[in-house]
DNA sequence: TTTTGATCGTTGATATATCAATTATAAAGA
DNA sequence: TCTTTATAATTGATATATCAACGATCAAAA
């Protein structure tokens, strides 16, 4: 007899993860902003990170170049994010923040402050400490 | 000046769940069976609590109906499940594992306590109950 | 019994994940 | 210089997530 679901780390990794993404969703939308998640996080890349490219931008958010490509394209749409050529090599696009994508930026930052606090409101230094170490090794173990 | 995104709890969770997840998948595919994560879970589910209908099938994975029925769907395909209605009942679905569902369920499981072992494999008992200790309090906090 | 209400499952639209194939371009080598 | 090679970005196909709308069916109320 195999242990239950309930019993079964990764899927209470995973579950934390969608409590946690619906919550942060659900705060956009309350607060009347058409934004997803993954749209906030490349935002914040690029603002963090002026002229990143599509391949480093893709590693540091663990995403497929793929789905940055199909993740800017709304961002770009949305008149968020701009797209420019490096001088003298047209292959590297370099992506920085409209105005508008700084203004966004500034006023979900707060919004976003406040939803990282929620999920560890009540833990000590310790616990946060203790929980970041120990994710931090689960990943070591399964990237080989 | 706000934090830098690889010291955000969220983004650490998401790249674990990211991490196992690949690996999972990986390993499902160096193996040689073409199934997904979250078809196997549906398959596990559905081995742990025959007759459950799509909407505690859901519930218990954290997943929309609507993905339900999608995976269903494939999971129908591939002839690993199959979908009755409860006798004078017809708005119910039951839920049921084929025969080759069971035998692929079989087949999977000494693969996939492998990959569940691969995360923690150097974690102390203290160490595991201590993750999960503070996930399930990230949860409560998040879900209101 | 007819109507109303509630629940279950499906479908459509859009966003994202992943893999494979392709295009464009720059750099290196012949 | 011309060719080969490597990398960046895009695109197509398929799987899943989410929300909203819808259809079917049973249950309870009128």
């Amino acid at each position: 007899m195999d242990e239950k679901l309930e019993d079964v780390l990764y899927y209470l990794i995973d579950k934390t993860n969608k409590v946690a993404r619906r919550h942060s969703q659900d705060s956009f939308a309350s607060a009347g902003h058409d934004i997803t998640v993954d749209q906030w996080l490349v935002l914040k890349k690029i603002w963090d990170n002026e002229l990143i490219n599509q391949v480093e931008l893709a590693g540091s958010l663990f995403k497929d170049t793929a789905s940055i490509t199909r993740i800017l394209q709304l961002l770009v749409k949305k008149k968020l994010v701009k797209k420019e050529f490096k001088e003298n090599d047209r292959r590297h696009l370099l992506l920085s923040l409209t105005s508008k994508g700084e203004q966004l930026y500034k006023q979900l930052l707060p919004l976003v402050k406040a939803m990282r606090m929620q999920g560890v409101m009540d833990f000590t230094e310790g616990e946060r400490d203790q929980i970041r170490k120990l994710l931090m090794k689960m990943i070591k173990n399964l990237e080989s």
